[in-house]
DNA sequence: TCTTCCCGCCAATGG
DNA sequence: CCATTGGCGGGAAGA
């Protein structure tokens, strides 16, 4: 049992029935969260879970350690780790917000100049664990909205533009958007006209916002926040009209691409119209499956819900600040300028300027 | 074709 | 020494 299937390299007869996506991050974490997200506090050791959840070491770390990054998961001891609820993103995104945890941006433009040596410490530069908090405050810290890999990538890649490094930061940032998407705290949109995906920041609210009957006068409220968080200076939608002509910037997802729709949240917004949950969103095991993982679990949604309700008083006591931060406001030009540059070379345009 | 991203080698780290 | 951890790039599946 120990050994499934991983040995045989690459055999033929395994092509006939591999399927990649069953081996994605995005089932890997819907079986996860099934099995785990009960309550916090459960012990999750690393050889258990790989066998219940039938997937390689190397791959569970690596899931592991995006979900550490977010704090919903806390490394007891070796190969040891506790399950925190997913109340505690709140927290985590506001420190994010505030410039905490990713202590690589506590000064990024003094070492432009001793950047000559940089490639020996950047060693730690394409850890999962930095990119993924980069990533998130990516989504927290600027004003953008709708981010491709790519651009994420060399938006976090800083000054350096050796492609070879941001063609590894892209690979990485593909794993991490994945498991955020799956978990519902950023949305994964499949863009034609770029024909590329692009992700949208859901958050804590977002989920409860689609719980909710009315979300129309929900996402009014989002917009209100979302302006005076930014009242510092004027021109924040670049999504506008303002980019090119034939852009499609503003294209979110009709309402659930075949690649989403699975994750184990979603069954919130299903919730109201009982009787109508499609059997897709059940989770599906990849041929290697586990056997002891409960096949599934229909009262989890009560669950879900009350979390939610959680996240929903914990994002208003904590009423997002966005203005007024040192680090926050040096992330903002940073990011600015990086998305400018990044603007007027690639697109030939630029994004905000009078 | 280009984008997405899984697999696993192997170096570093730790006990 | 072996086990765990994690950076990294090849190259195959997917669109």
């Amino acid at each position: 049992m120990a050994q499934l299937s991983a040995n045989s390299t690459q055999f033929n007869f395994r092509k006939l029935t591999y399927c990649r996506k069953e081996k994605s991050f995005d089932l890997l974490c819907s079986n996860f969260l099934n099995l785990y997200d009960q309550d916090r506090g459960e012990m999750i050791e690393t050889h258990d879970a790989c066998a219940r959840l039938g997937v390689d070491k190397r791959r569970l770390r690596d899931f592991i350690v995006i979900l550490e990054s977010i704090g919903l998961l806390k490394k007891e001891r070796k190969n040891h780790y506790s399950w925190k609820g997913f109340g505690v993103l709140p927290k985590t995104f506001q420190l994010l917000q505030r410039g905490g945890l990713g202590e690589s941006y506590t000064r990024l433009e003094d070492d432009e100049v001793s950047q000559v040596g940089g490639k020996l410490d950047n060693r730690k530069e394409n850890c999962i664990e930095l990119l993924t908090q980069k990533f998130v405050k990516l989504f927290l810290c600027s004003e953008l909205e709708l981010i491709s890999i790519d651009e994420a990538a060399i938006l976090l890649n800083g000054d350096a533009q050796d492609p070879s490094l941001i063609q590894t930061k892209v690979k990485r940032l593909y794993d991490i958007a994945n498991v955020l998407a799956s978990m519902n705290i950023i949305q994964k949109t499949y863009q034609p006209e770029t024909k590329r995906f692009v992700f949208r920041w859901i958050g804590i609210r977002g989920e409860a916002e689609m719980a909710t009957t009315n979300d129309l006068a929900l996402k009014t409220k989002r917009r209100t926040i979302e302006n005076e968080a930014t009242d510092t200076s004027a021109k924040r939608h670049m999504g506008d009209q303002s980019s090119k002509g034939t852009t499609s910037q503003t294209v979110v997802a009709p309402s659930q691409t075949p690649c989403e729709g699975r994750s184990p949240k979603k069954v919130v917004e299903n919730d109201l119209e009982k009787g109508s949950i499609p059997d897709i969103e059940k989770h599906r095991f990849g041929p290697s499956a586990p056997k002891t993982v409960p096949q599934d679990k229909p009262k989890s949604k009560n669950n879900i819900g009350t979390q939610i309700q959680d996240w929903e008083s914990l994002a208003l006591t904590h009423r997002p600040q966005y203005h007024q931060h040192q680090a926050l406001r040096d992330l903002f030009s940073h990011y600015r300028g990086a998305w400018n540059n990044y603007h007027s070379e690639v697109a030939g345009k630029d994004p905000a300027q009078p």
